[in-house]
DNA sequence: GTTACAATTGAAAATGATTATCAATAAGGT
DNA sequence: ACCTTATTGATAATCATTTTCAATTGTAAC
């Protein structure tokens, strides 16, 4: 289940921050996205509601949100800069490698896995990180 | 299991590289260590073997490298621009936050993981990527 | 060994992304 | 309405990476 976008704005809030035009049209141009994007395609989604926008605003605000969890960073082989809206809790990112969908899964079997893990290698291990890529099913029927 | 670094001279030579000085020292430089290095890192280590060396070669060297799937990228929070020594087949990452020190381990437990979401979602799963962070062993008990 | 050719080199310049600086602006509690 | 302070956009500064290019150097053929 993902998060209401009415509530990010309250989370902004509670920590501190004012709700800006800017922050609001970055916010919103994340929030009608499940496609991951860049600084600067965030940037020009949201200009078109916010036209004085600076792209420094972008990057502060994309920092600020994902400190709060909201957004998070989208790995892939060419750079990590892109940024998608997060679920709740723990979960992974499955990444549609022609036209950027993103998708949340939970990894519950992952829990026994870093276990084992950290019992034959002796590390303690404090977090872990899995991005699958593949084509979504639109993508696969229409190439 | 890692490669011999004898058989990346090899490997390199077979896909049509010629072995130069600044080569060998960039090979050398990521060989002697476990420890993901940046590509200045590198630089700085494989000067000392071959003091002209550019940084470019150094990047060329990198790219080359990571194409033949010798040594591999590792994402961190902050950017992923650190390499490794890979290991043979598919293995992941677990990566000392402290030291940085990095191992490989085996993730089978997977496929059944991905073979299921792919049915959930749709998605025709191509790749992925695990890494784990945390404390090794050494860092664990001298802080 | 010598030669010839193409891959490779390092320096410098160009590019691209991100961050720091700063005076002007505007949010939100009072 | 006012006042404090976070936030803003423009500009400049920084940092990593890529491109360009003439000089160099492996290496295969002789």
């Amino acid at each position: 289940m993902l998060l209401e976008t009415e509530n990010w704005f309250g989370i902004l809030q509670k920590s501190g921050c004012r709700i800006t035009a800017p922050r609001r049209a970055v916010v919103e141009a994340l929030e009608g996205n499940t496609r991951a994007l860049t600084p600067v395609e965030v940037y020009d989604e949201a200009r078109r509601q916010c036209p004085g926008l600076g792209l420094v605003s972008v990057y502060r605000t994309l920092e600020k949100l994902e400190e709060l969890g909201l957004v998070q960073r989208v790995h892939q082989t060419r750079g990590c800069q892109a940024f998608v809206r997060s679920g709740d809790g723990h979960q992974h990112l499955l990444v549609c490698s022609n036209c950027g969908k993103a998708i949340l899964f939970e990894g519950d079997q992952l829990d026994t896995l870093f276990t084992s893990i950290s019992k034959s290698t002796g590390f303690q291990i404090e977090s872990h990180w899995l991005q699958a890529f593949g084509l979504c099913k639109a993508c696969r029927s229409d190439p």
